[in-house]
DNA sequence: AGCACGCCGACT
DNA sequence: GTCGGCGTGCTC
């Protein structure tokens, strides 16, 4: 365009003010470190607010930052870290223009700034997972208004009057309004205007099921006391950390509702998140019996149109209860008075990919952020938590016993060197005909092996070769029901083999060990005509099948319920009296810091699905290690003592939660370069007071999805922050092309 | 997502 | 020495 085109648009020519060209950080969810920075002529852009902003060729949405120094200052001085360098001003581009919505809160840009300098991870790739569920046109739905409480009684003429005793029914569009107390809209938008009216939130999820009668629970003694001191806790709205803990089927739940049912009482929102997805569906129905209405559900499969409904209601600071998988954590509350962390020492709060953070961990911090409560719910804490607990950090409140009266199972050990099963059979005696005498009592029976398919090997008995996956040090597992080899690490298949790939021996594959498809066989041969019922993974693939099975068990359609991982949930099976676990030891194996104390978690809660009604329970442990302290611990019930010895274990080492750890997971192309890089970062190690680096050791899977891996594990002393630390560290070498570090700040798993 | 840039192999 | 494929990293 040439100056006269210019001119001729009637723009004002020579005397043209020289455009105010503000400065505007805008973070985008993408891998990106830290913000860009951007212009804008607009002075009412602020933090918070999306944005399209130009990125190379594209338009891309983001959201406007706080500025350099103003997240610094936000964050505690030991993660902090250098602001990046300053761009040269000549190349800023201009914002294209504000998205008319409303923005990110600043409690959840104070949340991604946090979580990202703690977890090392990209700034961008944590307001990712806040601005999921959030899309750039919300679909234009008619805004519906409803009464609000304005502070102070404004002038009431005879037309508002109509307006609000037309609004008190239920939230309507202005248009309807309108009509129905026979004004024009120009009243209703007075009446906007001076707070009488208030947006209803765009779509009440939580409304559309029909309400029904809420059910409020009859309490026993113990736990009314416990829920009058949860709902004084809550009504107080600080910061502050409760363990609730009680033995599985004394009635938690029931009982931190009441805290949820305060926070809604105060009409603020609450969040409560449970360790995976599979559990909700009990969890809901139980809710909406309570509530006479349906939580607001967040997880990660959930459908767009859901999500967004979710986010808008949250964002609007609608009273409102969300259950949620960790992801539900950066949720845009506006007025959060609560978060209940459910099963709070389940390792499945630990997100491993993408931005590696403890859920749990994170919902302490941002209840802290937040100034509200935060309850971690669990019949075996953590040791985290106990520490925090003895710490005198954590409130410790105790339900003491089962609910209605019910017994804690028996729990014995059965000794398999004593009274080891057949030759190629997995159940001893023992628990076959604990299984027959309880089915004959017409009671329902459980067994517990963690471990999906038919056998976990495959092994030639001419040569000895082991069916391996090519890409991960692992088995190949057989799964009959697919007849297909399965790599439980990666999405490698193959079929079943019918000679050795090695020595091309026919019929000499033989299967070693017991997979869940094994057991099951077993149990057909031995204890003919039960009805059984499969729960794993590759059984119930859909939330609608579990919910099914879970009616087949209540409705007695069953006899035996056969399971992985998956039973060990929070499930109610009144009828279930017997719960074999098929290898109590397995978990111990592998040389992890918390194999113990996840044993003893797992085991007992996989238990406590035994006799939550009239009927005793029994659990029976086949052991080859009955004097592991696990087992004594399992045993004799006694948790408390069992995790003051794991507290002693690791108190003198500095292990977790006495002193800190991050781990360094080194990969590469091959097992040279993972060396190589492995050795560099050894080389560079930080040194001092109070500080190690163990490693490097080939990780426990040395090669996963075809990449060569290696670990290395710093820790530190209490009070010595491991990022600074770890962003000198890294900071120092340049990988090669095919190499990579992945960071966890306070790893679970070792793998 | 799309493009620049750099490393490495093949060819004039 | 130079061309060009492809893989990584940057985009303000």
């Amino acid at each position: 365009m040439t100056q006269d085109a210019h001119l001729a648009d009637g723009a004002p020519g020579l005397a043209h003010p020289p455009e105010m060209s503000l400065r505007v950080d805008v973070l985008l969810p993408r891998r990106l470190q830290s913000a860009l920075a951007y212009t804008t002529p607009d002075p009412e852009l602020v933090p918070g607010d999306f944005v399209a902003v130009p990125l190379g060729k594209r338009e891309e949405i983001g959201c406007v930052w706080d500025a350099a120094e103003v997240v610094m200052a936000r964050l505690p001085a030991d993660l902090a870290f250098p602001p990046p360098k300053p761009v040269d001003p000549s190349r800023l581009r201009p914002v294209s223009r504000r998205i008319d919505a409303p923005g990110l809160p600043e409690t959840l840009r104070c949340f991604v700034d946090w979580v990202s300098a703690y977890t090392l991870a990209p700034q961008g790739m944590v307001l990712a997972m806040a601005m999921r569920g959030w899309t750039p046109a919300p679909p234009k739905s008619v805004r519906l208004w409803r009464l609000a409480s304005p502070g102070h009684p404004p002038k009431l003429t005879a037309a508002r009057q109509k307006v609000l005793d037309a609004a008190s029914a239920k939230p309507m569009s202005i248009k309807a309004l309108a009509e129905k107390a026979g004004v024009s809209p120009a009243v209703i938008s007075a009446c906007i205007k001076l707070n009488l009216l208030e947006a209803a939130p765009a779509e009440p999820a939580f409304r559309d099921e029909a309400i029904k009668v809420p059910q409020p629970p009859t309490l026993s003694a113990s736990q009314e006391t416990i829920a009058r001191s949860l709902r004084d806790i809550v009504r107080k709205q600080q910061f502050e950390a409760i363990l609730l803990e009680g033995v599985t089927g004394s009635g938690k739940t029931e009982v931190y509702l009441e805290a949820v049912q305060e926070c809604l009482t105060l009409e603020r929102q609450s969040l409560v998140l449970l360790p995976e997805i599979a559990l909700s569906t009990q969890w809901i129905s139980r809710f909406t019996r309570r509530f006479g209405f349906a939580p607001l559900v967040w997880h990660s499969s959930m459908g767009d149109g859901h999500r967004r409904r979710v986010w808008q209601h949250v964002r609007s600071g609608a009273p409102c209860v969300v259950v949620g998988a960790r992801s539900a954590l950066f949720l845009p509350f506006t007025d959060l008075g609560l978060i209940i962390v459910d099963e709070e020492h389940e390792p499945a709060f630990k997100q491993e990919e993408g931005v590696i953070y403890h859920g749990r961990d994170m919902a302490v911090l941002r209840a802290r952020q937040a100034t509200v409560p935060v309850m971690l719910v669990s019949a075996t804490p953590s040791l985290e938590t106990l520490a925090n607990v003895q710490a005198g950090r954590y409130r410790h409140l105790v339900l003491p016993d089962r609910h209605a009266g019910a017994a804690l199972p028996d729990v014995r050990a059965l000794d398999m060197r004593l009274a080891p099963p057949s030759r190629g059979q997995f159940l001893s005696p023992t628990l076959l005909s604990a299984c027959r005498e309880t089915l004959a009592r017409g009671e329902q029976a459980m067994l517990f092996l963690n471990r999906r398919g038919y056998a976990p090997l495959t092994l030639c008995r001419q040569c000895g070769h082991r069916i391996e996956c090519p890409k991960c040090t692992a088995w190949l597992v057989e799964h009959r029901a697919q007849r297909r080899m399965v790599c439980h690490h990666c999405e490698y298949t193959m079929p079943i083999p019918t000679q050795c790939p090695s020595c091309a021996a026919t019929e000499s594959l033989v299967p070693v060990g017991p997979g869940i498809e094994r057991v099951t066989e077993e149990v057909q041969r031995e204890l003919a005509g039960v009805r059984i019922l499969v729960m794993s993974s590759d059984s119930l693939v859909s939330a609608e099948a579990a919910r099914i099975a879970v009616t087949q068990i209540a409705q007695q359609e069953v006899d035996l319920i056969i399971g992985t991982q998956l039973v060990a949930k929070g499930w109610h099976f009144p009828h279930l009296t017997l719960v074999g676990v098929v290898d109590a030891d397995l978990g111990l194996n592998g040389g992890d810091l918390r194999a113990a104390e996840r044993t003893v978690q797992l085991l007992q809660q996989v238990g406590g699905r035994a006799g939550r009604e009239a009927r005793p329970g029994t659990v029976l442990l086949q052991t080859y290690l009955p004097d592991h302290p696990a087992m004594k611990a399992l045993v004799s019930q006694d948790f408390h003592h069992f995790m003051t010895q794991e507290a002693a274990n690791r108190r003198p080492g500095f292990w977790p939660p006495f002193g800190r750890l991050a781990a360094l997971i080194v990969s590469a192309g091959t097992p040279e370069s993972a060396d190589a890089l492995a050795r560099a970062l050894s080389d560079m190690a930080p040194k001092g007071e109070g500080l190690e680096v163990l490693g490097p050791a080939p990780a426990p899977l040395t090669k996963l999805r075809g990449r060569h891996r290696r670990r290395l594990l710093l820790r530190t002393r209490k009070g010595i922050a491991v990022q600074p630390l770890l962003r000198l560290w890294l900071q120092k070498l340049r990988l090669k092309s095919d190499q990579k570090i992945v960071v966890d700040i306070d790893p679970v798993s070792f793998f």
